[in-house]
DNA sequence: TTATATTATTTCACATATAAAATAACGCAG
DNA sequence: CTGCGTTATTTTATATGTGAAATAATATAA
């Protein structure tokens, strides 16, 4: 197929420019119910099901690098989202969501509900499952040596 | 399929996390060779199609807004990659690639060529077809009322 | 022709990301 | 117990993105 594979060399392009225009309508579903915006909501989500753990965990979790992780739990600091803790380890901090954190979080997991069915909508199953699949290997496909 | 049912409830955040992870490692891929940032090869790309397309169809074409654009190309044009011409229209202005901004796309093409190979790695043709039919296709179901 | 609307781009204020260097606390070897 | 390497986080400088307002030029309508 000639035109797929045309498309195919410029698979990351696609990816980026995709991911641009899928954050901006993103934000802009989330901003009319929570307010904040889908960075904040990664971290709100992942922190659901990892409350209290670690600064660098979350970097990790929501695949974000350290010093993103510092200015975006600062500003969710101040938005008495989350707290920062000490750990028995002087050096680390251990973060915590607020009351108002997991409220909002509730009202952001069901704004994406609606936001991830439309992802797929006119997808099949096995379709969904080759994106899946793509999402998970190609990152190991570039970060891996070879 | 319980499990591919629950990450599919994150579809969003997991595009998210592949999307910042891919282009972190596709920067540095890049700039071992050519030095310019996987936003700049995305224009480089681009005009090379449409040379001496305007600020507005550029900004389209490579999915960011009006004022992303004008930042990129104003550091562009300091790198002597693009130059920003005036046209018929006192309003609008065109982009075109300068002799360095032509020989950089080719050495940025290249390394493309591997880096998108690396993406596909592990997938059968029709996988690779189902995601490309995602990244399009949610683009639409998003930006459309419904 | 003159006022008004539209269109293209830029500017502004800010959020978000990176890499690299700085800071600070832990843990181990001597 | 003291110094030194490791580890966790923050700071710094910079690139990139957004929306909204400002600017400037064209088009259109009265």
């Amino acid at each position: 197929m000639a035109i797929a594979r045309t498309v195919d060399r410029r698979l990351f392009f696609l990816l980026d420019r995709t991911h641009t225009r899928l954050a901006k309508s993103a934000d802009k579903y989330l901003s009319s119910s929570s307010g904040v915006s889908t960075s904040q909501a990664a971290v709100l989500i992942y922190l659901g099901y990892h409350d209290g753990c670690r600064l660098s965990e979350l970097a990790d979790g929501v695949g974000r690098n350290n010093s993103a992780i510092t200015g975006l739990v600062t500003r969710m600091e101040k938005l008495n989202l989350l707290t920062r803790n000490k750990t028995m380890d002087g050096r680390s901090r251990a973060v915590y969501l607020t009351d108002e954190g997991w409220r909002l979080r509730e009202v952001v997991r069901e704004d994406f509900r609606t936001f991830n069915e439309k992802l797929t909508r006119g997808l099949t199953e096995s379709e969904v499952d080759a994106v899946i699949k793509f999402l998970n290997l190609s990152v190991e496909n570039v970060e891996t040596e070879t």
